[in-house]
RNA sequence: GGAGAGGUGGGUGAGUGGCUGAAACCAACAGUUUGCUAAACUGUCGUACGGGAAACUGUACCGGGGGUUCGAAUCCCCCCCUCUCCGCCA
């Protein structure tokens, strides 16, 4: 959420930027601004009120006292009057704030300067390419086709107890999965992130704060009977931890590190998008969260950024990164870069990672503040990232490492897996 | 799930209708004293939205929502949460 104080500030700038997103602001923004002058307006009118019927309420508790009745009792009525033109302005105002909230709550987050314009994933911006490791000839299976060899993903049992998309990882298939998250976590815990274990359930003001609702509501898994929704990122727990706190500027920056499961309806995928790992409900993730100074998120961006590239050389994947277009960078996030790694046995890039800043977006829903030297209150800024999501990392590995006698595991997992090849 | 007790500022906790945005203590911050540390002393010490150049000032907020009243942290109703006991259970 925008702050309003901002779009007020800086209107045309506000508009044109939103331009690049692909979003025409025109029309909300200068409906919020009149809005927002109704609001202080009547939120004034009401304010007066209540003083006036405060300071005749304190006359007529002293006129009680002194034992005068009948000034007391004359006092009254002219209160009574006073209270249904506030009930009135106070229905007034409640109308106006909820509609208010309901307009700012649809725009999304300012672009970053640097961030090109654009429509598709097509216009997205290459930012770093590091394709020595793809092999140029060759024959490699798709990872489905490794995955049943080996008997280490069984797709159609999990099919069975569940439904498609939340495959059975078996044997090493199972143990690959543990190593990687092992893996991931001690590479963020050397890297100065803390641990957390957050709750996989969160309930609707979590879910608010990070941004999934209102506006993608029907992506979440949601337990009506209690309220809640399973988390489709660990981001949306860990964020949510210093939801309505004031931080001290030593407390920062905040770095915290968290595996979950994920889990994503992803209502209208299909064909070769969702084949084998490439999309699936329930997954395992590897999230890291910041919350910084503003004036360093973006430094702490490339850092981040850095880091998930660490990862991906550890690995030995062959992978890019992109730089999101406006049309493609998400609601939420100022700016996003996306690292793919190369699919040997698809012949394509897959997502397995997203780092994104979000400035004061989140932080402004989720009223996430820190304190400054002066002892003044700012909104705090808040990036996260995969660090990393397994599916299609694992989907990679196998198809890149397969060999005649089977399938190599690169050596920074070796200690983690306990082999050195799945045959 | 059943019975009972509670939810007050960063923490402990006082406050059962007006002078309470809230005592006191602790923590925190700034300073004084002091070889250093400690101790002691002095001061500051909630958030949001308005008004004001500023000093300051108006309003709201004592788990959330509604009600009674001229006036609610305090009384009433609903919901949520925590604790204790019982039941169930990894």
């Amino acid at each position: 959420m925008l702050q309003l104080q901002m779009i007020r500030e800086k209107t045309a700038e506000v508009i044109s930027r939103l331009r690049i997103k692909n979003f025409d602001g025109e029309r909300i923004i200068s409906d919020i601004l009149r809005l927002d002058d109704i609001r202080k307006e009547t939120q004034k009118a009401l304010d007066d009120l209540q003083a006036q019927s405060n300071s005749l309420a304190k006359e007529i508790g002293i006129l009680y006292k002194q034992g005068k009745t009948l000034e007391a009792n004359t006092l009254k009525e002219t209160t009574a009057g006073l209270k249904t033109k506030s009930k009135e302005y106070d229905e007034k105002l409640e109308s106006v704030k909820k509609e208010l909230e309901d307009l700012l709550v649809r725009v999304p987050n300012l672009p970053h300067h640097s961030i090109p314009p654009g429509k598709t994933a097509e216009d997205n911006e290459i930012v770093l390419l590091e394709d020595a490791l793809i092999p140029l000839s060759g024959e490699y299976l798709p990872h489905w086709d490794l995955a049943s060899k080996y008997d280490i993903i069984d797709f159609a049992t999990g099919t069975r107890i569940t439904g498609s998309g939340f495959p059975l990882y078996k044997g090493k298939g199972a143990r690959l999965q543990r190593a990687l998250i092992n893996f991931f976590l001690d590479e963020a815990m050397a890297a100065g992130y803390m641990e957390v274990q957050p709750p996989y359930m969160v309930n609707a003001a979590s879910a608010f704060g990070t941004g999934q609702l209102p506006d993608k509501d029907g992506q979440m898994y949601y337990a009506a009977i209690d309220e809640l929704y399973l988390i489709p990122t660990a981001e949306v727990p860990v964020t949510n931890i210093y939801r309505d706190s004031i931080l001290k500027t030593r407390e920062l920056p905040v770095k915290n590190v968290a595996y979950s499961a994920c889990f994503r309806r992803e209502a209208g995928s299909y064909g070769k998008d969702v084949r084998g790992l490439n999309r699936l409900h329930q997954f395992d993730k590897v999230e890291i969260v910041q919350i910084t100074h503003p004036e360093k998120s973006y430094q702490t961006l490339e850092e981040m950024r850095e880091y998930v590239a660490g990862l991906l050389r550890k690995l030995e994947l062959p992978f890019r990164i992109l730089k999101l277009c406006g049309g493609d960078v998400s609601f939420t996030s100022a700016l996003t870069y996306d690292m793919e790694v190369w699919s040997a046995g698809q012949k394509r890039w897959l997502e397995v990672s997203s780092v994104s800043n979000f400035e004061a977006f989140q932080s402004n829903r989720l009223k996430l503040r820190y304190k400054d030297e002066a002892g003044k209150i700012h909104l705090a800024h808040t990036l996260n990232g995969s660090a990393l999501a397994l599916p299609r990392i694992v989907a990679a590995l196998l198809e890149i490492n397969q060999t005649a006698e089977g399938i190599r595991i690169p050596e920074v997992l070796r200690p983690y897996c306990g082999f050195a090849m799945i045959n």
